[in-house]
DNA sequence: ATCCGTTGCTGACCTATGTTATTGTTCGCG
DNA sequence: CGCGAACAATAACATAGGTCAGCAACGGAT
């Protein structure tokens, strides 16, 4: 019920010492956001760094015409931008997709917290060396997929995210974003991936309905998306995706 | 003439401890790379930290079907991924461009620096937190942007991020990259970039030739790509594009 | 000086995805 | 338990950008 433990954990072991420190970290100050909600504007001065506990929510950037770029989603275990304080003004936006629960970190919190547990700041880099990468793959996800693979993709990472934080439940998960928040994730459009996500139920690859996913046929959604799960760097502990995926 | 001082003083003042053990460190060990060579490799091992001090590189990415996607380049004073060490393995390629020379940063370096220099830390830190900030860029750029406003986008950036290093002269700069490398970083094909090229010089933005770029109209062209520097993170002295651009 | 591989340029044609519009469905809220 | 606003689904049509093909210009090696 930690999901910031859970998934630093899958990088590294941590002490009980480390863990206990997380969990008063991260259960200090917890704010909660409605739905569709910002939780931090472009322009603003960095406040605080978010651990998302509950919900989904999502960074984006826009254009001054009103197109849209979601960058990023984030979901529980997630943290929004460590270190963000050295930055004078926030170069996007983050948003709440569903209702959030996020636990709001001060600098000095998190400067205790690293001083004190170098294992811990080695997972939190370990971290944001993964965020950088996801955020690679995305550029060459909407860059160089079609519609069918980028949104395959997408499915995809977000299925193992969650279940590196035990959000799964077998094949299934809970997948609270619009097919427009889809659409604005993968530079497609709204009508588009209404006849993709057809396409790719049609195939027997996945079902969504409901705000709930079920995978049908990993392994033939993963060779449709070309989908390459080493940018996760989940293989600390010997896992791989082959091993139990 | 050692550009990673030059462009971390774009953020901050750095003492004449801290800029003589930069040049120490970027002294030592200087390796170069024949233009096309591959840097580092996906799967590897990361064996070092690169600071660039000539020439032009690029991180890339892949598909099994041979589609490959440029997601940044790299231009003198560019560090490629400090704190890599924590991972087990590359999930990218580095390739140079042109003619590369590099310095070669091992782990114990890198830590030394750190440990002794704190402004430099924070230096280094500013950087990795922009290098991310044009990674979100560049998902943004690729997914929501025309053919004309893309190129017209990357062509903003790399001037500014050419100028802050001092190798631009006037409106000029060396620009050593093909169209097919444009189309890598963009999603576009040659043939694509070629014809929007013909565009931009035909709306005398622009004028490209001979691996030599000028800038005719850099208002037009901001104003094309919907060009905000913000993500740059330049304002630290009071610098921003209006003042100086 | 000449040759050959790379890069740049152009035209004809094609297709994946965007646009606009309409209707049905779901769901939170009073 | 019914209303209104999101959201999903589809259809008809439009277009930005891809594909394929060929030739021209350049530049480094011999």
């Amino acid at each position: 019920m930690n999901p910031l433990k859970t998934k630093l954990e899958a990088f590294t072991r941590l002490s009980e010492a480390d863990r206990s420190a997380i969990d008063r970290a991260v259960g200090r100050n917890v704010r909660t956001f409605a739905a569709r909600r910002d939780m931090a504007r472009e322009g603003e001065r960095p406040r605080a760094v978010y651990v998302m506990l509950e919900g989904w929510a999502c960074r984006y950037k826009t254009l001054p015409d009103g197109r849209r770029q979601i960058v990023a989603f984030f979901v529980p275990g997630d943290l929004c931008d460590l270190n963000i304080f050295i930055l004078k003004e926030m170069d996007h936006n983050v948003g709440a997709i569903t209702a959030v629960r996020a636990a709001e970190l001060g600098r000095h919190e998190v400067e205790r917290m690293t001083e004190e547990h170098p294992r811990i700041t080695r997972a939190l880099w370990w971290n944001e060396l993964v965020t950088v990468a996801v955020q690679r793959d995305w550029t060459l996800n909407v860059g160089q997929r079609s519609a069918y693979e980028r949104i395959s993709h997408l499915v995809c990472e977000m299925f193992l995210r969650l279940r590196t934080v035990g959000l799964t439940q077998g094949d299934s998960c809970d997948f609270p974003i619009t097919q427009t928040d889809i659409g604005d994730a993968t530079g497609l459009t709204s009508v588009h991936v209404n006849r993709t996500l057809k396409e790719l139920r049609g195939d027997g690859l996945i079902e969504l309905k409901g705000r709930r996913l079920t995978i049908l046929d990993f392994a033939g959604l993963r060779r449709a998306a070309m989908f390459n799960d080493n940018y996760l760097h989940l293989d600390h502990e010997g896992r791989h995706l082959d091993a139990n995926g």
